[in-house]
DNA sequence: CCCGTGATTTAT
DNA sequence: TAAATCACGGGG
């Protein structure tokens, strides 16, 4: 019996610039399972990362070190990395081939495995405080530097399913600056976040 | 507002 | 080897 796991994403979903993947995110869903648990959300917010070009990127100026090296695999690839002394992001690499361009998921809306994400969060009182945020999600969800480097097409712990998109459930989508990146320059107030307008479930 | 916290990068 | 930086979250 289908216990609602739904189709995968392929690489060929995530073989697109980062801009169009970042909009056509939203509405599909982040799975992870843990324990043999399903953990899964909805994206309803993301930023892009344009690569080489992009003063903000990790990747910006082509920089590849062993942190990085991840952007730099085939499009479907986790890149997760820590910061802040306490906190992991995940992104989604997209793209051709070699161009080190992903997608930042920023906030999901909890659908599945609820309970063991409060177990993770202890701190989070609401539903909407679980994931509204990039390192809550990967909190909430177990994602850590273990899991940098995965392939999101192949059979593992964590990959996205396709869901009903952003037209198709009648949302309104905001887009504006990313944020946390006052030092990139001229890139700071270029329109690469887009989210749910209206939805609780987006960061704050 | 401010700070914790430590990997990562960049500068010497 | 040292210093600065950081795609953040929580508390006041």
């Amino acid at each position: 019996m289908d216990r609602g796991g739904g189709v995968r994403l392929t690489r060929e979903d995530y073989s697109t610039d980062a801009r169009t993947l970042a909009q056509r995110l939203l509405g599909m869903t982040l799975v992870r399972k843990v324990g043999g648990v399903r953990r899964a959300g909805v994206i309803v917010e993301t930023e892009a990362y344009l690569g080489v070009e992009d003063e903000a990127a990790h990747s910006y100026r082509g920089r590849r070190t062993a942190r990085t090296e991840p952007m730099y695999a085939q499009p479907g690839t986790a890149y997760v990395y820590f910061t802040y002394g306490m906190h992991h992001c995940m992104n989604v690499v997209c793209g051709a081939v070699g161009e080190p361009c992903a997608v930042l998921l920023r906030a999901l809306e909890p659908v599945e495995g609820v309970d063991a994400m409060f177990a993770q969060r202890a701190k989070a009182r609401r539903k909407r405080d679980l994931c509204s945020g990039p390192a809550k999600l990967c909190a909430a969800l177990e994602i850590d530097r273990a899991l940098s480097g995965v392939d999101l097409c192949a059979h593992g712990s964590l990959w996205i399913e396709r869901g009903a998109n952003a037209e198709e459930r009648g949302w309104a989508i905001g887009n504006g600056a990313r944020i946390g990146i006052g030092y990139a320059g001229a890139w700071v107030e270029k329109p690469l976040r887009w989210w749910v307008e209206g939805d609780e479930h987006v960061s704050r």
